[in-house]
DNA sequence: GAACTCTTGTAAACACCGTTCACTGAAACC
DNA sequence: GGTTTCAGTGAACGGTGTTTACAAGAGTTC
């Protein structure tokens, strides 16, 4: 187990602390608070160090990132574990999974969904979203989607995503067919993301345009309605 | 005209002059650009001069934003009246406008839209989508929803809502009953500001799960989608 | 026109920031 | 034991928001 050396150890610990720090600044100051000086004062030692383990201060952010995904994909996996229910109700755990995560990690939120920087790549997105996502579209349930009820111009890029689920999904060893995971399925599920990640966007930054007082039936009743949009949705009471 | 002294007139040329300044590096080089001494640089005068006209860098930052409302709003405006067809074709060039908009001003839509500040008042969030929210739910081609179809425990909210609307458009001297402006109607208007705001954000941060080479089409497909929803899409080429 | 106030700007300073560089001292290696 | 590797230091550079004391012009009053 300890095949590393006294060294190594001793850098990885201070790279998880690092992390550790940086990730506490973030969540309790903001963004912006988010300093290599800040982060270095927190492990007693000076900012210049921080070079030893990042290239800049833009590389840190990433990494956090990096770690924020991870660790939101964990606490989507825990509360996804509760649910043992078919998979409609799977969906539906985790979407609400997604928005009681980012009302209770708004830094973290914006950071990673919310920021002009470059685009994400699909592991670095949490594969949950994408596994569920390859899971649901196999289950017959969602069946009543056809091809032809997508526009044309749409086809090159449904089928990149396509291969992406196939892909998130053959990580855990599952195997979908083409004919299963069809195009007019695929649709739908990016017709999902826009709402479930319009809706916890909106709702985490304030942006809807009028007080909202009651928030999480607003957002139970939306995922009915997309629920039953997407095909499948035996009864709305989970 | 020229009630104004010579002082307040000099005054009101700096402020806009600061305005402008900050603008323009918010849109050439982000939110971290915009900074005071940067600003003053670009005047010609030094930094704390700035603060014999906003409170603090963060006061400032809360003018750009009113700011840019103002201007997108107007941009809105623009396009919508070079549209004469129905409401339904109203609304369509709106919602186009507004992705274009955000497309073509990546850090002020992040900024304004995709903040963790305070949430934006009604006014703040440049009338148009209440204005014609309004005269949409007004005409009675949305009649297909009844207040029933509402879950009570999102009545509360809607007619916050309803109020909201029935002031904004009364700023422009029309008058909307209750009867027609009813809760089904509103609770429709809510889920479609929802997938725009989803869809355009998604596609600005570049947060869908794939690369999407071919955006517009994509949007115009959620959109007819969601004028069907709605209730009123008699074809969709518009 | 002189004296006064109000306003707009300045310069200097403080504490903070990211980043670079020459350096130390200890761990690891041969 | 000598050498190399490397985490960490301290000083420095240019940048930031903000405060303070001060200057100089505009507007006002007598």
């Amino acid at each position: 187990m300890t095949e590393a050396t006294r060294r190594e150890r001793l850098r990885a610990e201070t790279e998880r602390e690092i992390r550790q720090a940086a990730r506490a600044l973030l969540v309790e100051r903001g963004r912006d608070a988010v300093t290599l000086r800040a982060i270095a004062r927190e492990l007693g030692i000076t900012a210049p160090a921080l070079y030893r383990y990042y290239d800049s201060h833009d590389a840190l952010l990433r990494q956090l990132c990096d770690d924020i995904c991870a660790d939101m994909a964990a606490a989507l996996y825990a509360d996804l574990s509760l649910e043992t229910g078919h998979v409609g109700c799977k969906v539906r755990a985790v979407c609400r999974a997604f928005r009681r995560w980012a009302l209770a990690h708004p830094q973290e939120f914006a950071l990673v969904f919310a920021s002009p920087r470059d685009p994400l790549g699909a592991d670095q997105f949490g594969s949950v979203f994408l596994q569920l996502a390859g899971q649901l579209i196999a289950s017959n349930l969602v069946a009543t989607h056809a091809d032809d009820e997508v526009p044309e111009v749409l086809h090159e890029d449904l089928v990149r995503f396509q291969q992406v689920l196939v892909d998130a999904v053959s990580v855990h060893g599952v195997q979908i067919g083409e004919d299963i995971l069809n195009l007019g399925k695929i649709y739908h599920v990016v017709q999902s993301w826009v709402r479930l990640y319009g809706h916890v966007a909106l709702e985490v930054f304030g942006r809807f345009p009028f007080a909202v007082s009651n928030p999480e039936p607003m957002f139970d009743s939306m995922l009915d309605q997309m629920l039953t949009d997407i095909g499948f949705q035996e009864d709305a009471n989970s």
